[in-house]
DNA sequence: TACCGCACTGTTAGTGACTAACAATAAGGG
DNA sequence: CCCTTATTGTTAGTCACTAACAGTGCGGTA
């Protein structure tokens, strides 16, 4: 068989790059990103150097790794078609970051801050944003056929994980105090007018 | 004196410099980015590699540099403060567009296509449009000083440059034929509201 | 239970981006 | 003409990352 395969070895490799990134992060806090080593990284996880690149590509990847990116795109499109743009992407951005928020908290937040403050992993965040609103746009399907609407997808996705980025930034500076979902629609009503997207 | 300085010595400065990125986005474009290393581009400009890390930080630089980043902050700490601020930001984008589109064209384009291509110069092309972010937060000065309108700024300013960024995708995709500014503007429409931006 | 395939890991050697430190050259100002 | 200094070249080194090969243990199979 190829489905339903291991159990104990996904455990363990699971395991394993929990292990790694949790290491790296905190050696990334401790020291700076730039302090620690990927070597260091891996002697502190007790694993050899290529393991950790084998889990994960990039040194920035350490950070940045996180699963909650496909789902916007996935709520988006499941979003009903008669309402604008802006507030369908809006609100399954702030929907998301509701799921998002109710999850861990300080492991978030530091790998946040480290995204925000060191400008290679800053870049490579944003860069995912770029990404993730493709897959908003091809997630729209038959809606974005005409190049026109799928121009003016693009413009609207990445204009509001614009403002949601944004809304990051002080929710990291704030130290996770304020509430992200109502932070992230504050910033879509800055952006995109008053009571644009969401209520309530 | 330290003021008024040399002529000569920055003339052949600014020179060589020019010869490296040419050579460099030559070589980019024939090999791809990856396929031509700052050795090859020293070499192909006539200059050792060390003269390259010198006028050029990284090898990313040598795509990316450009001065007509600070100019939008400028003009927009310019416009008067009667108009929302989405505006003020269109407004200006689309009018530096509009004076940049009047310089070169093809090297211009064949960086853009660089840029949105290779992921790391993606990554840190848009990492430059978040510095220019905060530098037209700054630019407001006395506008800004509520954190919240500080806030608010930068969620537009940030919606604006990400809308922006989408036209420039899409003009490099039609190879510069189509209008700049326009596409820009479009763009800014699509995200913010019909006709020119915004409106309440 | 014994066997075999494969996922995971470690080791080694290498490439390429980037830095630090020192020496040589040439432009600018007095 | 002399002194300062900006610019460049050279060397040696660090670090992120890759390719290739070998060892080990899990997983299914006979």
């Amino acid at each position: 068989m190829r489905e339903r395969h291991s159990t104990l070895r996904e455990q363990r490799r699971a395991e394993t790059q929990r292990m790694i990134q949790v290491h790296a992060v905190r050696l990334f806090v401790e020291r700076g990103y730039d302090g620690a080593t990927v070597n260091d990284i891996a002697e502190a996880a007790g694993v050899s150097p290529m393991t950790v690149y084998r889990h994960f590509p990039t040194k920035e990847d350490l950070v940045l790794v996180d699963q909650n990116a496909l789902l916007v795109a996935e709520q988006i499109a499941a979003t009903p078609a008669g309402q604008p743009l802006v507030r369908r992407i809006g609100n399954a951005l702030v929907d998301s970051a509701r799921t998002l928020a109710a999850g861990d908290d300080r492991f978030l937040l530091a790998r946040l801050r480290l995204m925000i403050s060191t400008p290679a992993l800053r870049a490579r965040h944003l860069d995912n944003h770029y990404v993730l609103q493709q897959a908003i746009v091809d997630g729209l399907g038959d809606e974005a056929a005409d190049p026109d609407v799928a121009f003016q997808a693009a413009a609207a996705a990445s204009a509001c994980l614009a403002a949601m980025h944004t809304a990051l930034v002080r929710w990291a500076k704030d130290d996770g105090r304020t509430d992200l979902p109502d932070l992230i629609a504050k910033a879509l009503a800055a952006a995109f007018g008053d009571g644009t997207p969401r209520r309530g």
